[in-house]
DNA sequence: AGTCCGCTGAAGGTTTTTTTCGTAGAGGAG
DNA sequence: CTCCTCTACGAAAAAAACCTTCAGCGGACT
């Protein structure tokens, strides 16, 4: 029988693998190839049972689960609780980041597909999020609380974050009008007096139709916001207020979906920051809006309800 | 013959426990009950074997098996993993678990704001890439390569989400089509024949319009694709393959806003799965679609390009 | 050189998990 | 109100994973 008294190690904020590194010259042949697995490799080892795992480091289940006793546990999946554990403590992400900015090739798995637009589209938001000016957000509430009317322009996809914009707006209370194209935009310039802005969302910032229709309005004494992808472009230089979402062109696709999808995020900090500002006023037009979608018998929009601060601990239910 | 030890998703840093909660309402009664206790003692029942939670939880074996498919695992094993895994993260940082939790209330500052959105839009992206069932989406690839037209809905913020999925597939010369309204798709259903699909979107699968046009093109024939963030509901039992995003319901607001954003990361993966797949075809396509933006003298539309593949290493020009 | 000691993998036994199948109960139609 | 259908549930059989036993083999010590 072996000795094994290394370390009765009842579960937590121990270190496994370095455990197991220590005790590496107390192994046996068939124990050491196997820990050597599990060093090299705790993630894929983590998610293998037990005869896996045996095939894989060149040996026999009988041995894994000696292994395991060996360090410790009852048995093997004692043992695998505590790695599957360990690892997720550490955050060893199974694909290093430099892999996944390598870009789509054409023989890339759906899974890896699927895991480098993700990880771009997330990214996208977190670096916006800590990149984003915090004066001018307050900057674009502000004005938002003042003006009495709204111009949201957008072109193409970002005409969805304009649309969607309004629509989050309108919900509060606040009147808002999105266009998505600039001869619609241009005639309802006289829409918007000094003193309401006009928001304008484009991933470039160079487009010569956003750029038009900021110059009109500008012109007119409109408070210009723009949400862009770009540091310093056309429309940057005209905007009183620029709002910066940072979605890093990958080479695989181009940035503006994950840029749109930061716009999005921006877009949904605004509205709920106004919401907060204004909360006593938005209470009551949310109920009424509420009201109004629940009274079409039995029928429920996808969306209904807020995107807004709930007081109460009430789980808000009949929305999924 | 058994399946080398790949992972079908990546089972960490997702919520699972935030997951489950927000699924709760789509449970049936035993695996409500299992559900009930996995949240109220995450640690001890991560420590149970299967027979012993259908005894601690009045159930059976069957439906803890049930339970543990119906969230999206292969496996009670595979589901016990993701819930140590999940604890021993608890253990480590249960600050910035509660923090997200906690809500935004009428004194949080415009930092906290942001910070929480984006926390909770950015995981909603990384849980629904980890869970996305991969035959489902493939399944979904191959329907749209074999479709000779597409049809999409969506209703309210949803239907922005259905817009932009058109243009994508539009840009790859697919035939797409995008509804916003029920009376528009009912009105159109014979655009589509049998071997075509009808791709709905909605986050809760239950809005009756959806159910009711889900229901009108299953009857003729059509295949039909759903992205949802529901586990269960009528519409998932209509479709044909389900897609499920994983937003979770927080306390501040519906999860509706972040549930939009993981739709158009699926989106995005599906297209770019499918540009892979017909890549010389494509290429062609995309081609033409960039020589007839550029054609337009000096002008750039945003986000025009494409979502797609670069083989080679030129940058994608004309976009930034 | 012979014997002993203890590691090793194969085979068989045990536990755990999954699947199948019959039943009961809810909901809808006649 | 009754019958029918359709779905959820759990019991039990089937499958998988795991553990134990045992015989063989290699090295070490006498």
């Amino acid at each position: 029988m072996k000795k094994a008294a290394n370390s009765p190690h009842n579960d937590n904020f121990s270190d496994l693998i370095g455990e197991i590194r220590n005790s590496f010259n107390s192994f046996h042949a068939s124990e050491a190839l196997i820990a050597s697995c599990v060093i090299a490799d705790p993630v894929q080892v983590s998610k293998m049972n037990i005869s896996q795992i045996a095939t894989f480091s060149n040996t026999s289940v009988a041995s894994v689960v000696r292994f395991s006793k060996a360090i410790g546990y009852k048995g093997y999946p004692e043992f695998r609780m505590a790695l599957v554990s360990e690892v997720s403590r550490l955050g060893i992400s199974e694909s290093s980041i430099a892999e996944l900015d390598s870009g789509i090739t054409t023989d890339d798995s759906i899974e890896e597909i699927i895991k480098k637009i993700a990880l771009a589209d997330s990214r996208a938001i977190q670096t916006t999020a800590e990149r984003l000016d915090v004066k001018s957000f307050k900057k674009v509430v502000d004005a938002w609380d003042r003006a009495s009317n709204i111009g949201i322009f957008g072109l193409a996809s970002s005409g969805y974050v304009a649309m969607d914009l309004q629509l989050k707006l309108n919900r509060q209370a606040k009147n808002a009008v999105a266009w998505r194209d600039a001869h619609t935009a241009l005639t309802s310039v006289s829409l918007l007096k000094p003193g309401d802005c006009l928001v304008a969302i484009s991933h470039s910032g160079t487009t010569l139709d956003v750029v038009e229709v900021i110059e009109e309005f500008k012109a007119r004494g409109i408070t210009i916001i723009l949400i862009t992808n770009a540091i310093r472009s056309t429309a940057t230089a005209l905007a009183d207020i620029v709002l910066h979402t940072s979605a890093r062109e990958t080479t695989f696709r181009s940035g503006a979906t994950s840029s749109r999808i930061a716009q999005l995020t921006v877009v949904d900090c605004l509205c709920v920051a106004l919401a907060q500002r204004n909360w006593s006023g938005t209470k009551s037009a949310l109920d009424q809006s509420r009201t109004a979608v629940g009274s079409r018998s039995g029928k429920k929009i996808d969306d209904s309800v807020n995107s807004s601060l709930t007081p109460t601990k009430s789980r808000s239910r009949g929305q999924g």
